[in-house]
Parts: C-alpha cells; sequence; structure tokens
DNA sequence: GATGAATGAGCGTTCATTCAT
DNA sequence: GATGAATGAACGCTCATTCAT
C-alpha cells in the first residue's frame, strides 16, 4: 500500500476495465447451459474469478445481469446479415441459402446459439426484455428475410406467397434446431445431422417457394 | 345436485373423485404460465381450492404432478393421431393435413398447447422429466409422422427424402408456432394468424414433397 | 344392514376385541424397529391391517400408544423372574447364572429385546414414561438381583460388595447386549456371539465376587 | 481487546474464526439434549447465535454437522488413550485403570457423554452415521483395550480370555454409566455414584482377569 | 473497488391429527 | 365403530441479496 506497485497496478487497471465483460461471459456460459432460474449467482462469479458481491458492484441484480447478457449478445450478428443482403448480386435462392447456413454457423453453432431458447424460456417472465430481444433481433431478422422473399417474388423469381407468415416457416426449423441441440438432443437416439437436416429445409422449401411452369404430377390447391 | 344419487354420491364422494382432475387442471395452468421450476406447489394447492398436503395424497412429487399433467393431457392427443393414422384411407396428403390441422385445434389451440415450450425450456434442468416427455410424446409424434411420409414414398405420392430429418422439418413449424404464442406473440405488431400460417406451411411443405413430372422453372443452384 | 349377518358378525365381534392387541403387536414391531419418531402411523395402522384413523379410536396420541405398548412389554417377564428367586435352592452362583441366561432367552432374544433400546432413547424425551418404566421394570429388576446378591453375602458365597453398584454392573454387560444388538450390531464386522460373551461375563462377575481363600497372583487393592 | 491486533484481526475476524467452535459447541448440546432427528437446525443456529443460512457456510448438512461434532469431541479423546497406551510403563492393571478413569474424567463426565446414548438411539435410522461413529470411535476404542487386554496375556499378568468379547465386557459398564446418566438418573432414588461404581467395576473385573495361583474357595459351578 | 460472511424468505416434502361420512 | 381424505405446521436445505470490513 505504501509502495509502488507498477505492474500489479498495470494489470489490475486492466482487469478493471475487463470486468464486466468477464463477468458477461461466465453468466452467458451459465445461463446458456443451464438456465435462468437454475444459474447460481455464485457460480457466475467463481467462474469469472471475482467474489459474489463484486456482481452486484456491476449489475443491480440477477435479472439485470440476465438483461445485459441478452443485450450483448445477437445484435452484431444480425447486422452482419443486414449487409449480406445489401451487397448481394445473384439469384435470390443463392441468398437465401447464404443467409441460413451463414447463420448456422456465426449462431447455431457457437455459444450464441444458446440464447434464443433462453429467451423463449424466459420471455414470459421478463416481458420488457422480450420487448427488447424482440425488437432488436426478432424482428430485425423477420424484416431481412422478408425483403428476400419479398425481392424474390418481384423478379419473379419465387412464388407469390404472404411474406409474414413465409419468413416464420423459413426461419422455425432453424429456431427448432437450436432448440433442440439445447433441450432434447440429448434423449434423441436418432440425433439431427444438421448439415444434412438443413439442407433438406433449404430444399424442401426452395422447391415450395420456387416458381413453375409445370403443374406438380398431383394438384393439391385446386 | 337435481338428481338423486342412490349409492353413496354425496359431495364428499364427488369431491373425493373430481380432486385429481382438479389438481391437475391447476397444475396445468400454473406450469404453462410460470413454467416447471417457478411454479410453487403451494400455489398449485390454493388454486385448486385445497392445502398442499392434499397434493402429495395424489402425486407422488412435482415431477409426478407433471408427468400426471403430460399423461393425463398430451398423450391422449398422440394416441388420437395413431389412430386416425390407422384408419385413414385416401392420399397421404390429406392425411398430412387433417393431422396438422387437427393437433392444432385440439392441442395447439388449447391450454395444453404451452406444454412443449414449457419442456424445451427446462428439458435440460430436469433430464428425467425430459427423458419421459421424449418417449410419451416426442418419439410417438415422429413415428406417427414419419409413418405418414413413409407410407408416402411408399406410393410414389412423396418424394424420396430422408424420414427422419423430414418430419422435424414438418413439425418444426407447428412446434414453434406453439413456443411464439407463448412467448414473443404478446410483443408481435404483426401477429400471426395461426390458420393462414398453417395453411401456407403446409402449401409450402406438400409442394416440396410432393413427386413432380417436370422440372421446376429455374434449377437449384448450379 | 338390513340382513342378519351371523357370520361376520361374529368375526367383527372377535376382531372388535382383539383390536387393541394387534395395535399393540403392531405397534411394537415398527417402534422397535425404527424407534419412536421415526415410526410413522400410517405404517403401524397398515401393519395393523386397519385404517389411521382407527388408531385414535383406541389411543389418544402417539405417545399414549406408545406407553401402551410398553407398559404390555417387559412386566411378566420381570414377575417371572421374581418367582424364579423365590423358589430356588442352591448356590446363589447357580441363581444367578439361571436369571441371567433366562433373561437373554426370554427378553433379550425376543422382540422384547428392543424395548430396553428405545426406553433410553426415549426417556429424556417423554419423561413420565421413564419414571413409569423405572418403577415397574428397572428397579424391581435390580431389587430381585439385589436379594440374590444379598443373600450369597449373607451366606459367605460372594464377597463383600455394595449391592446397588454391584447389580448394576452385573446387568450392565446384558443392557449392553441388547443395544449393541439393536443398534451397531449391523457395523461390526467382529459380531458377538451372545452365548460366548454371556458365559464370559458370568466368569468373570462370578470370579469378582466369589470369596477366595488364598490373594491372588498380584494383588490390586492394598 | 487490550493488546493491540496489528493485522486485521478486527472483531469480525475473530468471530469468523470462532464460528465453528461456536456452532458445534451449540450442536453437541442440542443434539445431547434432544438427539439427533429431534434436534432442529433452526434451534442450533438460534442458540449459536446465527441464523439458519449461516450453519450451510460451515457445514455441508445436518449429518456433517453431527461428525464434525463427534471429530472434534470423541476422536481426540480416543486419540488421547492411544498415547496413553503406547506410551505406558508399568503393570496392565494400572493402565487398564488410568484409562478407564482418564475416559470418566474427559469424556463421561462432561457434555460429550450425552454422545454414546444418542448414538444407540440413532444408529439404525442414520446408517451412514453408525458406520462413522463404528469407524471413528468404537472400533479404536475397542482395539486400544484390545491391545491392553492382549498384552496383559502375553506378559502373564491376566488371564487368557477371548479378548474380543472380554473388551466388549470392560466396557459395558461404563457406557452403561453414561447411558444411564442420560435417561434415567433422574428417576432413580439410589443415584450412582460415578467413582463408587466405577471402583467397584475396576475391582471385580481385576479380579475376574488376574491370573491365580490358588483355586477360589468355590468350586465355579459343580 | 472488492470481499465473503451473514441473512431470511421460501421451497418441496412429511406426518400426527382431525372429522365428515 | 370405522374410514381415509384433508389439514397445516414443521423440517432440511437453498440462494439472491446485503453490508461491515
Amino acid at each position: 500500500m505504501t509502495t509502488p506497485q507498477p505492474r500489479q497496478e498495470g494489470r489490475w487497471t486492466r482487469r478493471k476495465n475487463a470486468r464486466p465483460a468477464e463477468l458477461l461471459a461466465a453468466a452467458l456460459d451459465l445461463f446458456v447451459d443451464r438456465g435462468f432460474a437454475a444459474t447460481r449467482l455464485d457460480d457466475v462469479a467463481r467462474r469469472a474469478g471475482v467474489s459474489k458481491g463484486t456482481l452486484y458492484l456491476y449489475f443491480e441484480s440477477k435479472e439485470e445481469l440476465f438483461k445485459a447478457v441478452i443485450r450483448g449478445g445477437l445484435v452484431p450478428a444480425i447486422e452482419r446479415g443486414e449487409r449480406m443482403v445489401e451487397g448481394h448480386t445473384g439469384s435470390l435462392a443463392e441468398l437465401l441459402e447464404k443467409i441460413i447456413l451463414g447463420w448456422w454457423q456465426e449462431v447455431g453453432n457457437s455459444q450464441l446459439g444458446g440464447i434464443p431458447k433462453l429467451m423463449f424460456a424466459e420471455a414470459k417472465n421478463f416481458p420488457e426484455l422480450a420487448r427488447f430481444y424482440y425488437q432488436e433481433v426478432i424482428s430485425r431478422g423477420y424484416r431481412l428475410l422478408g425483403r428476400v422473399l419479398d425481392e424474390g417474388q418481384r423478379r419473379g423469381e419465387f412464388a407469390l406467397v404472404e411474406t409474414d407468415h413465409a419468413t416464420r416457416i423459413v426461419l422455425a426449423p432453424l429456431v427448432f434446431l437450436l432448440l433442440w441441440r439445447h433441450s432434447f438432443d440429448v434423449c434423441d437416439s436418432r440425433r439431427i445431422d444438421p448439415e444434412t437436416y438443413l439442407r433438406l429445409h433449404m430444399s424442401l422449401i426452395l422447391d415450395g417457394l420456387r416458381v413453375r411452369t409445370m403443374v406438380p404430377a398431383a394438384a393439391h390447391v385446386g
């Protein structure tokens, strides 16, 4: 205390600034792994290498910590998707594929993939948080996808569909895959292979969307 | 009350016989509203108008209560689906439609529709419950759907697809709809209309599945 | 109710009179096996083949049931011992042996052997019950044994000892054996063989009591 | 308080260091008074002047708290006995006396004396506790005593006896004395005087054990 | 700023006791 | 007399939150 500690002080300062990020990373890990209620702040603190009391220096409560975790999670990924759409040249089917597979690589297959499950699980208990997540992530994702579908219809590449519902149907199997992998996957004897699953989904959905010159073998919609 | 009750059908007896159903109804309400972990047995009891101890006359534990809710709610729905498949005559596309819309009427649009979200949310923290649900509901549901797809392929009505993945893709938008309605639906300015959504899903998926005699207008990504 | 039931009524009456004894037998079994607190009245009732409520027709409370069990258990055995002492002719050492081995046969090795452990365990929590047991069983047992020792000393067969303490020392290994068999016996790799144990006890105690004409090899009490 | 405390030895730190001992003391009091099952952790906490939750900062469970009481109380006494045996020079009869009287001073006559009764009472319902106590206390105590008897026989000071049973007979009156003092002693009009009782026990048992050059006056049951 | 000991409300579960039938 | 459904107080244990240091 009386002697100068040049090295320690340097490290200390760095730690001090890095603290919130470290806490959020630890919290993300545990929230994703166990859910909100089952995550103990003791464990979050231990994983971040601080004491439990320290958490309260940075976050007012467990709920606020949770909110902070969510806020920092998915928005950047959405933004990359938006840039991908804006810069695209080529068929819309190609773009749809790029988006879906890219989303899988960046979000689905990473730590972030646990967040959507978390949000579905807790949305009802944290309405304010749900609203935030809906505005910052969900609605932007749908808007992004909607633009692709709209443009495809405008160009005549896709059949005419009700865009709002179609985007949800396109996304549903992706969301479902995420939820599955963070819930029942361990119980499942016939594990889903994500690559195969996603390719099949794209194949089916593009068949459904694509404009055809000939009617299929059996007419469905009279 | 107006009809005579010849054999000890007093008020007390009627209560006794009605109890389990009352308890299950109260439990379903609260489980769906708050999730498994967050539901207090005290609240379940109070909602059913009994004391907490009474719950334990009928159910061994909270988990058993939950299982009973599943057994009384979703399992019968699955069984009706199985009978529907066995007794069906006609095209498989028709059957698929009947199953999907019937499921929506019976499960999705009722109180029971909250269960799947709950299960996704809690599966990791209650593995015994997840195993139970997987065996009694999920795997049976997929087997049921798989039989329809297999038969469709055998008859040449459907294109050849990998059944295990296809069933999941068929179901994903249904499950997604449920999850949505029990989570972000309240945030959504562009509310999903279930009927429209389901019709679109079926239309797209059947287009994807149906065997075609001519190639579509655009080749599937060179 | 309107028709006469001669056979059933006969059985009923017999049952009715036998009830208290059946309940006490069931309670003894369970109290001895599990102790007072750990015995559930549900189990007592089930073992006796009646409903839980019926217990309360015969006994005011769990404590009263417990007292009734004790009252019926050991007093007759004490009385047999008293008659044995009164009718005895022969050496006092012989009598002491007869009493000890007889007690082992009748009490220690039977169901009743569990009662002393029970009483030691619960005496402090049920002072009134302890007083009852002390007066009806313990003090009579000691008086009985004291008479034997006194007579032995009077006749010059036994060394002069302080009778009150000696009786306790004579009985201690018997009581200890009982307690042991109802507690740690299952943990013990070197099981006590009751016969050997009791013979050794008698041998040692009789050696200690018996009047000697010669001093032992090493003097103990200067 | 009067002496300076150079390094963070504030009141709080002193409390922190003293806590476990305070908790163990409170637990010992209540366990001895009421038994294991009947002791409420709430009461233990209140007696130690802390909240219930605090107990769990120091002890994992009620059983662990109990084990800690044993470890801190009886195990050290056993260890002192073992050192006494190892360091002893002189006759074995002397050693036996020292052990018995020392045990009475340290264990029997203190708060710790209530533990054995408690263990006999609860052994069957808490097998894990019984196993622990048997291994840490009972078997070590018997081994200690067995060594004394064996050595006495080897040296020719004691008669040849079956050691396992003899140790139990030697200890039985000591254990009995403890049980008595914590159960029926309050009912007893002829209170046992521990000193007299123990001296008589030792006298009798040493007479029984000691090798004699002459046969006693009366043959052991003709 | 950081700590971690301490709290206390609350949970799932049990069971002696009651009482309408 | 007999039943067994119902009660409710209590227990062991947990954990988000606080605060003296």
